[in-house]
DNA sequence: CTGAAAGCGCTAACAG
DNA sequence: CTGTTAGCGCTTTCAG
């Protein structure tokens, strides 16, 4: 029992494929007379069209790829359930690809020659790839990258102003009274480039308010979970001389500092203020709630998809944009109390 | 500049299409000679095959979508997580869609005629569809169900023992002395059938232990999220007799119950003790850690890539299969302390 | 406004 | 083992 085609339908009605094709994409204006003949028609065979047929005969897939790291870390899966609506809204599917941030799975996506000709263009947050990893690269993809790269020209770039943010985040530390502010989550080496701009702000915040930075205090971890804030946090009080507040480069960093900081019956935020980045749902229903700086996602979302779909419909490659998304901080128990 | 085609390989090593397609799919045997030809050539072009005219001449896409209904529930991208690899491996990729739970949105998916043959399978966590809306659907689509349905016999079915699961659950509580015990998470209603079979188990354990239900403790709520369980937990609080010890359906339930719990100054296990479900990676981390029956989450997402594999391969539909996956219990902190 | 016909790039039956 | 050729189902140019 074959599928209905287009040409069954055009039979029935009796009329050309072409007239079917119109009718069914609203192409030309077709008559309200044979419109209905044609409808009539498709309700009766149950005819839908072959998206796989249609692909190939303009030459466009429909479909986007989202390529994240990790998928059950919560501020990509965040992402990505707003960047599904915004996708589709723009006639596209999403397809997703995780990459367990390994540079050569990542460098394979959008290297040359790479790609399998299957998504008409990609939104890409790196993470194994440094900034030069990602120049060598198919230019023919329409490509947007989130997170803290920066736009080469080739490709557009979503992100929201890390320095900036960072600053705020530490300023606020530095406002609520605290003077030995440690840092969590630095990674200084090439594809580190996103922590280096925490830490970047970081120092910024201590410079406006005339404090030195103790750099013993900034403690680099691999990765940006829990575990690391946990661990980081442990060694931090087995100090002499630990800190009294906390920068944290992600909200789960944060999760985990607090965890150890409760465990080992200290009170947060009296003893050791808090703050994360992120945003993440989680941070809004732990005890203490967790004070961060909040991306704007659905902002971030929306304007990805945009581009990309903007890209896609050029017939030339654009250049570059580099693009910021808005940010805030919003302070919560974690370092300004119950 | 145009793609090159196979034929244009074809004309370069000087051999015809099907050879050259021989070659690239590996199909019939090829002599050294003309394979090493035909290999250079494809380097010389640098040739990639176009996988959507690929598709539609053998009229399979490759991909599968799987169909979820939050992907910002750590349980679901936990879950997505394990698929997708599990998936790549078959040599499939994977689509992602979200359905907010909208039963609309579900039912055009697995409905008859939905299908846009964009994707050769479909592995599916139902929400708003009850067991009946299930039971309509296309039955040309190889379909999965994942989470707390039965088969009909025309989908394979993949989860947990539910019921075995929620009773040990309890168990677990009552073992730990608690007598007056809380469910918050029922939805006594068609597509609640989820909820529902944590409340057998409920009342299982109960039974079981010679106690009896206070019917008044079974709470429902709309969603099995975080504020679900804070407001539940919330609403039993200001009761003159509080329950010791709640069942939560969810670990975000539960992780929303202790939020309230300790807001109100009461102590979590002495005071009232809690469990929840699904194992997800925030439970590992709060403060008290969450005690919570632990669905094998990868056996899950392998068996599902397995099964709709082996359904998508087949020319006959296969007969519909009940599949079990592993669970166990883990206490934490919630219920056992610190 | 509608029909005829030529592809889109690949696969696979059917020769040879 | 390899060439020829007819599609897969739809879009779209070019006439009419």
């Amino acid at each position: 029992m074959r599928e209905t085609t287009l040409r069954d339908v055009a039979e029935l009605a009796g009329v050309s494929p072409r007239t079917v094709s119109n009718v069914v994409n609203g192409y030309a204006r077709v008559t309200d007379a044979t419109r209905e003949k044609v409808e009539r028609a498709i309700a009766e065979l149950g005819y839908r069209p072959n998206v796989l047929a249609r692909n190939l005969a303009n030459g466009r897939s429909g479909q986007i790829v989202v390529v994240v790291p990790y998928l059950d870390t919560p501020y990509f899966s965040e992402l990505l359930q707003a960047i599904i609506p915004a996708a589709r809204e723009a006639g596209y599917n999403v397809l997703v690809d995780q990459t367990d941030g390994d540079r050569a799975h990542e460098s394979s996506l959008v290297g040359r020659g790479a790609r399998q000709l299957l998504f008409d263009g990609m939104i890409f947050s790196p993470l194994g790839l440094s900034q030069d990893d990602l120049s060598v690269r198919d230019p023919a993809l329409p490509l947007v990258v989130l997170g803290e790269r920066t736009s080469d020209g080739t490709f557009d770039h979503v992100g929201i102003d890390d320095v900036a943010a960072s600053t705020e985040a530490v300023a606020h530390l530095i406002e609520i009274g605290r003077r030995r502010i440690a840092a969590i989550g630095d990674q200084p080496y090439p594809t580190g480039e996103a922590a280096q701009l925490r830490t970047r702000g970081f120092r910024a915040a201590h410079a406006a308010a005339g404090l030195t930075v103790d750099e013993s205090l900034i403690i680099g971890t691999a990765r940006f979970n829990r575990i690391d804030g946990a661990t980081a946090m442990a060694a931090l009080l087995d100090r002499s001389d630990p800190p009294d507040a906390v920068f944290c480069y992600s909200d789960l960093v944060a999760s985990g500092a607090v965890h150890t900081l409760l465990a080992h019956g200290l009170r947060v935020p009296e003893d050791v203020a808090i703050i994360g980045y992120d945003d993440i749902e989680d941070g809004r229903y732990g005890r203490p709630t967790i004070s961060t700086i909040s991306p704007d996602k659905g902002a971030i979302a929306r304007t990805a998809v945009e581009r990309l779909v903007m890209r896609m419909g050029s017939a030339e490659p654009l250049p570059g944009k580099e693009i910021r998304a808005a940010h805030r901080l919003i302070p919560r128990q974690s370092t300004i109390g119950f």
